[in-house]
DNA sequence: ACTAATGTTGGGAGCGATAACACGCAAGCA
DNA sequence: TGCTTGCGTGTTATCGCTCCCAACATTAGT
């Protein structure tokens, strides 16, 4: 196919021969575009334009058409000149620290995917958590940002959540504990959640269940912790408090959670742990003690993060649908800053998405037995 | 097919006072453009655009004014707008499979912010390896991409490469063994890495270092492995088959091969395997028989990916600049489809980044003397 | 049959930025 | 002095698309 685009580029006393080498070779690109379709449908630009945003009032016969021909020519509309039009170029940031990585691997997927077909242009930046945090999200802020996302654990910094709130930039958080007044937020219910991996532990037929708690900075830290309690109290099991250990969410505090925990007199037949690190370093104590898992222990995680199913037993975790999560902050962020712009007043929206509990190989009843009663 | 199209032909009686009457109204989201810093610094918008792109041609005079007003005025281009005037939005896929979180978190920070950098849109999309790659990759190549990068293990599959350069994408591959004729390559030093890790397992005073194999699909383990050989050859040690077993770089192959090497009745005193998620395995092994690391047993990894510093004690392993080669290749990409629009021949460059070797915790001098010799 | 109401479609003006050319002006050279 | 250079800037035309509104087509209402 040969186009040829004739501009009314022989002004005044321009030449042919000076003219020539922009229009046949060089700024176009090739790709087509909405008038190429137009002009293979029979139609105007505007109508293409139409089918193409799933307007109402186009005649069958003519989307028909334009189809059709979009079909052909593989016409993908070109999104600067999209946003450029459309009146609003949005920019949203991410301002991401604790490099979790797989959690934040699946949390950009998610928010890349939904950015794209939102058509805003998504700002990521690293900002690791120090005294400087605030700068950084200051400077994000004088970028020209018209929103902000915020993933764990940054969702639960007040500092942060002062300046952009002070600035008024529309934020959402996931996955805290506790929204802020101000701002939008997706979570899962980690009370629920953390209650129900527990009560599948009591099912399992373990009465005595470790718990180790997560960061004391984050949250949902607290959250989990009470929906293990409240499993607990459900069951009618007497809470211990030595069952319940204190641990950062890292995987070295999780050793030494599972150590202390393995220590006691009356040791648990199995150990939730706040997160997948830390129920990583429980096998891995469990391991060196010689300890089979599930067979003498069951160990739990929480998040379903990579390194769950990289370390061997997998394990039973709570899944998180982080991607889903991320798209949904993207979506209630851009409709947020949609409503700001037409003179709306903020939306804060509270999405909470589903969990799910999936079993792999760390869990099993335990033995016939608790161990320090009755010698089988 | 002959297309003509005929931009409106009215536009010679347009008269000024026809122009842009519109401006200075504004009805836009308030972000301020290019004509209201060119209004505040008296100057044309034309001369601003010259100063933001670092033009030589202005006067420092002029430029001074120019950047007082931008900053005056917090200004920051519009993308959208920049990129379609600006010879052509520019949109390159990620075609990415394995999800190895760790690694696919940096590489995808590092090309969106190449990405944002150059202007280019990113689409990243998903193709779990199986027999379908061919089709996604496909379905990316229709939908318009002007070009596409391959992480590992994507880069290896003959199958992908093939249908691109069937279809004259632009292709960069990422961290492979043997970058293949037609595309752009990143890579490391995959053997003079191992090379590196394996000589310094030997001034440490090893002389029985085990290795594990990667995945034999992947192109980087066949050069590792050589590295390795190489610098057992180097040190004057005789090469012993037995201490090299295979891999396919999951933790649980990892555990096979650890169990294998640690089973042999000449056990190596230290284990390089080809990745983290194997020396992990290993490491994981090697607690479960009661052998303390570094103490007893010295293991090293490859690609310091995230789990080298969640588990304990942490690796000694080769830094691969992920983040750095996803950036080198977006921006390798570009310049080659740039070149290509342009009339060039593609370049095909290869650039080679830098590793590192980072010392942590697992890896010491073997004890006085290989176990199976001398009893101390 | 004629106006009114409704449904479809086309026209043209920008969105904000850049490319390429046009142009004024001071310096360089004969 | 007259004319070429060439730098520093302004001017114009798009880029590809959407928005607002007018033009036209179709069907309905009395």
């Amino acid at each position: 196919m040969l186009i040829i685009l004739q501009s009314p580029a022989k002004k005044r006393g321009m030449s042919l021969a000076t003219r020539k080498p922009r229009n046949t070779s060089g700024r176009r690109s090739g790709a087509p575009t909405i008038s190429d379709v137009a002009v293979l449908a029979g139609v105007s630009p505007m109508t293409v334009s139409r089918v193409i945003n799933g307007e109402a009032k186009v005649r069958e016969a003519t989307r028909e058409a334009v189809n059709v021909a979009i079909d052909t020519l593989r016409y993908a509309p070109n999104r600067a000149a999209r946003s450029l039009a459309g009146g609003g170029q949005m920019r949203i940031g991410l301002l991401y620290s604790n490099p979790s990585a797989a959690y934040l691997s699946e949390f950009l997927v998610g928010s890349l995917e939904q950015a794209s077909r939102s058509d805003v242009q998504l700002i990521v930046e690293k900002c690791d958590i120090g005294d400087h945090e605030i700068e950084v999200a200051r400077h994000m802020i004088e970028s020209g940002i018209d929103g902000v996302i915020l993933p764990p654990p940054l969702c639960d910094s007040r500092a942060v959540l002062d300046v952009l709130t002070e600035a008024g930039v529309p934020t959402v958080v996931v996955a805290t504990g506790s929204p802020p007044e101000g701002s939008a937020a997706v979570t899962i219910d980690d009370f629920e959640a953390a209650r129900a991996m527990t009560e599948h532990l009591v099912k399992l037929g373990h009465s005595r269940i470790g718990f180790i708690i997560g960061n004391p900075n984050q949250t949902a830290s607290r959250l989990r912790h009470e929906g293990y309690l409240a499993a607990i109290a459900d069951a009618g099991l007497a809470p211990d408090e030595s069952l319940v250990v204190g641990g950062l969410f890292t995987y070295r505090s999780g050793l030494d959670g599972a150590e202390q925990l393995l220590d006691a007199k009356d040791a648990p037949t199995a150990i939730f742990a706040s997160n997948d690190d830390m129920a990583a370093a429980t096998v891995a104590v469990a391991h060196r003690r010689g300890l089979d898992v599930p067979g003498d222990l069951t160990v739990c995680g929480f998040d379903d993060s990579a390194l769950a199913t990289t370390i061997w037993p997998e394990l039973t975790t709570i899944h998180q649908p982080i991607a889903d999560m991320s798209r949904a902050a993207v979506e209630l962020l851009v409709s947020a800053i949609f409503n700001r712009r037409s003179g709306g007043k903020d939306a804060n929206g509270h999405v909470v998405l589903d969990y799910t509990l999936v079993r792999r190989q760390s869990d099993a009843a335990p033995r016939r037995r608790p161990p320090s009663r009755v010698h089988l």
